[in-house]
DNA sequence: CCCTGATTCGC
DNA sequence: GCGAATCAGG
């Protein structure tokens, strides 16, 4: 494969959009991440500074391109759904860990954490409310050896995927799921009933 | 171990 | 110019 202008186009723009050197060799195909690397540079694009000489370029916001279209929507539909509190501090209904019904959540091999006596910190719960957004909503067939296994929503319904950011090294799960699946058990046991 | 970008250097 | 190998970090 050679640098045609389209192949150099989009290694700029996916460049400038923050994509990393490997993904964009994926995209790219017939490269590895070094040939896309070293292409940078030669471009002199090495990072989104100001490549051009001159002016300092701004930090620019480089937005992580978010086209939503979930559902082609044959009729108006209700695709904004806020978020759902089921995650309660208070009374003693925390399911933090989806609820697998009597599904079995097809993994890799990993299983998602079962619920169980809970309270995770509240923080590493809105870390995860936070990080669902982000997640790359994968599908079953779409899991890899690196991506994270925890599920989200219900199996049973249509808006049912797997986080699907990168696991932290061994680990299953990204850094934000691993938080709310290993608790560090201390917290307390149960609470004594 | 996985990943990231940076650099070198033979081709 | 190209990119594998290597380096340096996370």
């Amino acid at each position: 494969m050679s640098w045609t202008d389209e192949r150099v186009e989009l290694l700029k723009k996916m460049w400038g959009e923050g994509q990393s050197a490997s993904q964009i060799a994926k995209e790219l195909g017939g490269v590895t991440r070094n040939a896309v690397i070293g292409k940078v540079h030669r471009l002199g694009l090495s990072n989104r500074a100001g490549a051009a000489g001159t002016a300092k370029a701004e930090p620019k916001p480089a937005p992580k391109a978010e086209a939503a279209k979930p559902k082609p929507a044959a009729k108006a539909a209700a695709p904004a759904k806020p978020s759902k509190p089921e995650v309660v501090m208070e009374t003693k209904s925390a399911t933090p860990p989806p609820s697998p019904r009597k599904q079995i959540i097809p993994a890799g091999q990993p299983l998602p954490p079962q619920p169980s006596a809970n309270e995770i910190s509240p923080e590493a719960l809105a870390k995860v409310n936070a990080v669902e957004k982000k997640a790359k909503k994968l599908s079953l067939m779409e899991l890899t050896e690196r991506t994270c296994k925890w599920p989200v929503g219900d199996p049973a319904t249509e808006n049912f995927w797997f986080c699907g950011l990168p696991v932290q090294q061994g680990k299953p799960y990204c850094e934000a799921h691993v938080g709310v699946a290993f608790q560090p058990m201390s917290a307390r046991r149960d609470r004594r009933r």
